[in-house]
RNA sequence: GGAGAGCUGGCAGAGUGGUCGAUUGCGGCAGUCUUGAAAACUGUUGACUGUUACAGGUCCGGGGGUUCGAAUCCCUCGCUCUCCGCCA
């Protein structure tokens, strides 16, 4: 979440670029701000109280050790009489703390100054592309059609099993997952991240932390009985890895990778968008994840940037880089890159990877800090990226490589797959 | 799932109703000594909030309660360990 010092210490400029994000109710800076005069105010008149409360308890301490009972019970009546005055202001205190804290997780993050203005998809800036399109041979069919042809994957199955968008990967299909999370790990531990295997499923707390909750709750699976989330990517239970940490300047930055499935409940999505791996309820992705010094976060994205390019290139697929426009970012974003990839078949661009810097959004919730060598102690930085989701590279790869004698895989897969192609 | 024992500062570990936000050791930092290092010695070393700066306030797993006063007593939830049960 934001700062409160951030919004007291200039808040046209904080509601300016509110409205770069498309976010409306630009006047929940000003409340906040009142709400954050009234937690003052109510909390030192609650602090003068109880310094009173506390220096009379301990007189009261020493009348009884020396023996002064009448001295020591004049004293509990004052006591008595303060702590009725205590009371409400605790409850106050509680009131316009949790007002506070309720109003703060409603401000999006802050957008970056180079984010472009914009409100649909449209508005993204194309940064730059790379790769070539290829030119399909004459009958050449949709992702859906080949993982049918070749026994890969079969949707209907996954309907029985579980329901729609929970696919089951068969054969060559599964085996094609495997090699896939094994290369990108393999890529990104290459690069100095380290490998974590998290658990996949979640408690509020963490949730909470990377931002899902309170927003997004209805976008997660939750498992009632013990209260735990089904994780919608991985960034949620590593970036909590240093959640309530104070880390020393010398240890960032900090570079993590992990493989996860990602469930998402994805309500409200239909239609062609949906079809075959376009959109799923469980999918499978590699992230990255990096905690960095907040002076050094903007080199370090373009940096991650440059690895999931370098990544994709590897993969010889044409793909495209946008920057986001403020309104088609991420609710605790300050900037985001999409990585897309061009579906031949479908003659449509699929999100592939997003990389983020979220500045101290996260890190704010979540408490990870870092104490610098003058000894201060201040929020670090968080960014992320996918590196990579798999469903749609999966179509892609088999759709743009379709060829007569069956699907020809990129260089790079050989080894981990065993085979040049799919046939 | 059942029974029992625990949860204290970076770590270990005292503290069982009152000058305790907390003894001590290790670790960290600074210094003395040394050509330098080690050892030894001396000092220093939690977080949050708040103030121009002090002061003050909060935090001993989370939440609630008893009390003039709670790390200490009670309730509750979470977690850890031991034993039993189940199990890849």
């Amino acid at each position: 979440m934001l700062q409160v010092s951030v919004l007291r210490a200039n808040p046209a400029m904080v509601k300016e670029k509110l409205a770069k994000k498309n976010f409306s109710n630009l006047a929940m800076v000003d409340t906040i701000v009142q709400l954050d005069d009234e937690r003052k105010r109510v909390q030192a008149a609650f602090d003068d109280t109880q310094a009173k409360v506390n220096a009379a308890s301990k007189e009261i301490g020493m009348m009884m050790g020396k023996g002064d009972k009448a001295g020591a019970e004049l004293i509990k009546t004052n006591v008595a009489e303060w702590k009725q005055t205590l009371e409400p202001l605790k409850e106050q205190m509680a009131a316009v703390e949790k007002d506070l804290a309720e109003a703060l997780v409603q401000l999006p993050n802050l957008p970056a100054d180079e984010v472009p203005v914009g409100k649909t998809p449209e508005e993204n800036e194309i940064v730059r592309t790379g790769g070539t399109i290829p030119t399909l041979y004459a009958n050449a069919v949709p992702h859906w059609d080949l993982t049918t042809k070749y026994n890969l994957i079969n949707f209907e199955l996954g309907n029985k099993i579980t329901g729609s968008g929970f696919p089951v990967y068969i054969g060559k299909g599964a085996k094609l997952q495997r090699s896939l999370i094994q290369y990108f790990l393999d890529f990104n531990t290459a690069a100095g991240y380290t490998e974590y295997l998290p658990p996949f499923m979640v408690n509020a707390a963490s949730a909470y932390a990377t931002g899902q909750l309170p927003d997004k709750e209805g976008q997660m699976y939750h498992a009632t009985e013990d209260d735990f989330y089904l994780i919608p990517t991985a960034e949620v239970p590593v970036t909590n890895v240093y959640r309530d940490t104070i880390l020393k300047e010398d240890e960032l930055p900090i570079k993590m990778t992990a493989y996860s499935p990602c469930f998402r409940r994805e309500a409200g999505s239909y239609g062609k968008d949906v079809r075959g791996l376009n959109r799923l309820h469980q999918f499978e992705k590699v992230e990255i994840i990096q905690i960095v010094h907040p002076d050094k976060s903007y080199d370090i994205l373009q940096e991650m940037i440059l690895h999931v390019e370098r990544l994709l290139q590897s993969l010889e697929l044409p793909y495209r880089i946008l920057r986001l426009c403020g309104g088609d970012m991420g609710f605790t974003s300050a900037i985001t890159y999409d990585f897309e990839v061009y579906s031949a078949a479908q003659q449509r661009w699929l999100e592939v990877s997003s990389v983020s810097n979220f500045e101290n959004y996260q890190t704010n919730r979540m408490k990870c800090r870092f104490k610098g060598a003058d000894g201060k102690t201040q929020l670090a930085h968080s960014l992320n990226g996918s590196s990579l989701a798999l469903p749609r590279i999966v179509a892609c790869l088999l759709e743009n490589n379709q060829t007569e004698a069956g699907i020809q895989l990129p260089k790079v897969l050989h080894t981990y797959f065993g085979a040049a192609k799919i046939d």
